[in-house]
DNA sequence: ACCTGAACACCGTTCAAGT
DNA sequence: ACCTGAACACCGTTCAAGT
């Protein structure tokens, strides 16, 4: 009898028609080829069925990208143990910022379609327990996750898409063009508008985030 | 002779095949139907020609979506004379997130596709002088109003596509259930989570950023 | 140069029908 | 219930050919 013929086991087995299959396979060709190519379509096929089957496990395109992101949040890296609450925090999120960044268009996709899975609440969990050790008061630390997050995701998804030096590139001409006249302001700024390390200018974002949060009351009735 | 028949004035005139005449009919697209009516074919179909023939004027539906929302900057109210810097500078930020709220899925295209204006331009000189007002050192402020008006963008963005209704619901559902043993910090701080008004919120993030920008420094060779 | 029809290579989602 | 093929109603962009 012949055995099992070997191109069964070139690739992954085929996975089983389940939400923790079609999330996995969307993974591994998120990792492979990009979310572009993490389609409805692609998916049924290679699970040798019609898109239409799909929808049993999954609501649509937007709940599978969530789902897709909270399993990458899995892999992150626990939050440093060492240093002041401040860097631990700034670290924390740079490590998001950063799994973010290698793959924008989900960033995008998790903009609009907010994850609530398991390691979406670990992450939140982390950023409340570093501000409650800050001494952040519990009410603009809760408001103040929020900010962070967002700006965490908005950062990764404006690398989505099209060329985003292009745009760079052309903020930067529009912005150096402009008539001191007119926009004296910014004719001031120039310089600075665009200056300096992404490194240096996320890291400023987020600790004056940070700041901000920590020194900003929280209006009286917050119900 | 007959007139020239009253059906040729029923809709506007055909906008021409130049480049205003493109955003021109774009912008009203938009606004009778939405962005995802704003498409090349369909662009070109109500100019009478193909698709193809759009590429001339404009680079891609990306570059496209950018001169819209620049023209809809243009409808923005000038900034307010009266009241405090701060106050002001929430006054414009709020308008800006408001006419974007209007339009959400443009905000959410226009964080990946750089607006360079002239009405974008405008904006920011006008957060530059608000934020000069207030005696907010200068590198501060423009490094600054990168995290305003990504603030701004991201909020409206967040409404586009899916019901971000049921997104909510999902994370406060999440937030509930979730353990005190795994989550402390989540389960003390659950209500306040997703607590406040829209407006109470937006307020309140804008005077933290404000706050966090005015007290962050700027790292030292801000070349 | 500008303009075009046609083609390439796809999409998400729904529906009626089967098991 | 779960699963499916086929259909509906579209996309953006490129290319070769015309004017």
């Amino acid at each position: 009898m012949p055995a099992t013929p070997r191109s069964r086991r070139e690739r992954p087995a085929k996975p089983a028609l389940t939400r923790e299959g079609i999330v996995g396979l969307a993974v591994g060709i998120l990792r492979a080829e990009g979310l572009h190519k993490v389609t409805m379509r692609r998916l049924a096929q290679e699970l040798d069925t019609g898109p239409a089957s799909l929808y049993v496990y999954v609501r649509n395109t937007a709940e599978l990208h969530a789902a897709v992101l909270d399993e990458l949040l899995g892999t992150l890296a626990p939050p440093p143990a060492e240093g002041d609450w401040r860097e631990r925090l700034e670290r924390v999120l740079i490590a998001y910022t950063g799994m973010l960044l290698e793959y924008p268009s989900l960033a995008r996709s998790a903009l609009t379609a907010w994850p609530s899975g398991p390691h979406y609440l670990d992450l939140i969990e982390s950023l409340l327990g570093l501000l409650d050790e800050g001494g952040v008061p519990r009410e603009r630390a809760a408001w103040g996750v929020d900010l962070l997050l967002q700006r965490a995701t908005a950062t990764a998804a404006e690398h989505a898409g099209g060329d985003s030096r292009d745009d760079w590139d052309a903020l930067g001409d529009a912005l150096g063009e402009v008539s001191a006249r007119a926009h004296p302001h910014i004719a001031a700024a120039s310089g600075l508008l665009l200056s300096g390390a992404p490194e240096a200018r996320a890291s400023w974002a987020f600790q004056a985030l940070i700041n901000g949060i920590e020194h900003t009351a929280v209006p009286e009735p917050h119900e």
